[in-house]
DNA sequence: TATAAGTCTATAAAGTTGGTGGGCTATATT
DNA sequence: AATATAGCCCACCAACTTTATAGACTTATA
């Protein structure tokens, strides 16, 4: 399940796409528009700025803006960075990869269905971006 | 993320299917084959056969045993059981939907994609079984 | 009735999630 | 230069979940 805390993010990056390329916006606005809570809004939006999603500026005037055209910011790469695996498990995955202790990857059923669930998922989230969270005025 | 109770889950159902209408299987066994915490797997077999997969006999003799052929017990349903919903918002959740605080479903970009992702996921584990983890002496 | 083996209840350590508080730093304006 | 604005950073915390473990209880068999 994805975490409150991606859902946020989703919700804010929602909102920054639909003022995309209008100057910064304030956390203070964002919070209050999306009921996201400021201080962990703050956190959230740090971490999206760090990935080089977004792009921000102090002082009067300042605020959060994105770094790049909402389509050209994918689902996957949003999931990784604030909640983690796309894989149900660590063995298949690609960007969190860890072995498994007491199985044989290459014998595990189990590891071969999960790439399978893997490989779909990634399908759909590799393959959308921000900019279809917005269809139609929607958010 | 399979938690690491699916996990000894699966490898214990797999134990089970390697032995399937032979008798009883002391939980002990399944333990110390598979290594898993023993008291830990006492809950998990338990925890099966409330739910209708596993049987058990008490007494001398006894041990746990699969209610159903391997082929008859979906990988969903396992991971419904033991790990959870499969959707990755409870807003699309089949079995353990919850309504949206402050979004509308039917307006929702992210609610639309995540729908998209379950059906992909459910896809594969509505129609794989434990009898699909064991092909050619794997497990 | 002794023993084997599953069942039930309770507890707890460790980690994760969701959230807060307060001070620091950079920028714009006057 | 002073001040106000607004993001940055650090530290902390409560609640919950995960991963177990302990021990007493129940039931079946020989």
């Amino acid at each position: 399940m994805l975490s409150k805390k991606s859902q946020y993010a989703f919700k804010a990056l929602t909102y920054l796409s639909e003022k995309y390329e209008q100057g910064p916006v304030l956390i203070s606005e964002i919070s209050k528009k999306k009921k996201i809570p400021l201080k962990f809004l703050e956190n959230i939006l740090l971490e999206l700025k760090k990935a080089g999603i977004l792009d921000s500026k102090k002082g009067k005037g300042g605020g959060y803006f994105l770094q790049k055209a909402p389509d050209q910011i994918t689902m996957a790469t949003v999931i990784r960075l604030i909640n983690g695996p796309i894989s149900m498990l660590p063995c298949v995955s690609l960007y969190f990869y860890e072995r498994c202790s007491n199985c044989n990857e290459k014998v595990c059923g189990l590891h071969d269905m999960m790439v399978e669930v893997r490989d779909a998922t990634l399908n759909i989230v590799d393959n959308r971006t921000i900019k279809d969270l917005l269809v139609n005025g929607r958010g």
